[in-house]
DNA sequence: ACGATAATTCAACAGTTGTTTATTATATAT
DNA sequence: ATATATAATAAACAACTGTTGAATTATCGT
């Protein structure tokens, strides 16, 4: 490996006498308690979305929080115990959320009734809500959990950990309304939702590139609008095509 | 980090006679050129699919091909070298593949002419066949490309190198036959087959969880009766709604 | 037959890695 | 006031890292 950095070393600060500078032990509180274990969590929150869980080490993290090795060690234990830390902080609100958002159309579909893409969208909202408005911290998470979610290593007993009872929740809400829908269509396509949605919070860019400009991978609202839409039209034409005889896929459509 | 091996230690093989084990120099010839190169590339390939780039050393890669450490780097001259070499190798058959394939859908539809489901279908079809009984090594590519496709790093401009003609292709097929189609539109909708055809790519074993077994990561029969419905579906619904004055999101629906 | 070239292993390099232990300073409970 | 727990840094560890240069053996062009 390349050399990393080359600085010109400083000069040791002997505690002489005047700066008293302390540069070891616990510091006197300021306010905020545990800053210092935070401000390891918001590193590699960036860090962990930018290079993934093998492109980062413990010392980047620390170094970009300004504080010492040994400290992400005395609060997570292990490199993985930082990561599922960081994993865990923002996941209990996020699914919190979405099962309201759901729960809550349910109750009240407006007029006409509960539909598919009603549900999707209630699925969909909390997420594009924290990815427009909830700052670079809720960026990042997103794009950890998009990497998480394409994982091999990981994604399936990770994400399953975490996320299981929402999309169960959501599963169940559509069987509710398509009934006798069968379940290997119904898991597929909500695999294709899956897939695009965390393609979508990842925000590699490759879209802008793509479409020369006419899309921005930041760009929420445009997900937002055309995201359930679509999903709502698969689930639709997937699930409804009664295909107990193996009917030939391209029959009827267009 | 914890030991990773701890073997006994062979004893030297001296060469007194006999056996007369050459260890080092240029090999004999055994019908097979190249031999070596192409077990460090399918080492790699299966290494990089499971952990990605940054989860993978070169040592890990030489290792399990048997090879000495310092030929990865006589071929491929630096990691990052062996991990392109190993992107490349398939990325020009499969595009070939799959311009190929639109073009032959063009030129010859089928009766009723060509549709949205048909067309994608056709972009669809040699990542299917390749994934389905292509062997473990194409089943590694793939889960490459999702790995690329979704990491942030790279998803922008290393796809793009070498992906980006099929996908116009694709697109410049679609715009022809919905006109007044808007490129956001367009593009926004391919991005969401994108996403979803990467996650199915990436068999990360979670919908087969998910889905309690109803569902299997590595059944591409599955996937391909259910993706180019769904898509083509979803592409209809979003491209065809004339949202000149923005209409609201969720008006006709169901 | 012979020199050049190709293909392979060996051995070392300097820097990085995750983690641990020892040390220090503050806060808190008694 | 004093002992104990908490929060931080410093320094070291042995293993692992990508990469390079030298050594070794076979093939190929002449």
């Amino acid at each position: 490996m390349a050399p990393r950095k080359a600085e010109a070393l400083t000069k040791k600060p002997r505690k002489t006498a005047a700066t008293k500078q302390r540069t070891r032990g616990r510091p006197p509180k300021d306010g905020r308690a545990h800053a210092m274990r935070e401000r390891i969590l918001d590193a590699g929150e960036e860090l962990f979305a930018e290079h993934g869980f093998d492109g980062v080490t413990v010392r980047d993290v620390t170094r970009k929080a300004k504080v010492n090795v040994a400290l992400a060690h005395y609060y997570f234990g292990t490199m993985r115990g930082l990561f599922d830390a960081i994993f865990l902080r923002r996941a209990a609100i996020l699914n919190d959320e979405r099962l309201k958002a759901i729960d809550a159309y349910q109750i009240n579909p407006g007029a006409g009734g509960a539909t598919i893409q009603g549900f999707i969208q209630a699925f969909l909202d909390p997420v594009m809500e924290r990815g427009a408005n909830g700052g670079q911290g809720w960026k990042n998470y997103l794009a950890i959990v998009a990497y998480v979610n394409n994982t091999p290593k990981w994604g399936g007993e990770v994400m399953g950990r975490y996320f299981d009872p929402v999309i169960h929740r959501l599963v169940d809400a559509l069987r509710g309304i398509m009934p006798g829908t069968r379940d290997d269509d119904l898991y597929w396509c909500y695999q294709f939702l899956s897939g695009a949605l965390t393609l979508t919070i990842a925000e590699t860019g490759r879209i802008d590139r793509l479409s020369s400009g006419a899309c921005r991978s930041s760009d929420y609202d445009a997900v937002k609008a055309r995201l359930a839409p679509f999903m709502a039209a698969g689930f639709r034409a997937v699930c409804s095509q009664k295909h107990r005889p193996s009917a030939k896929p391209g029959a009827a459509e267009r």
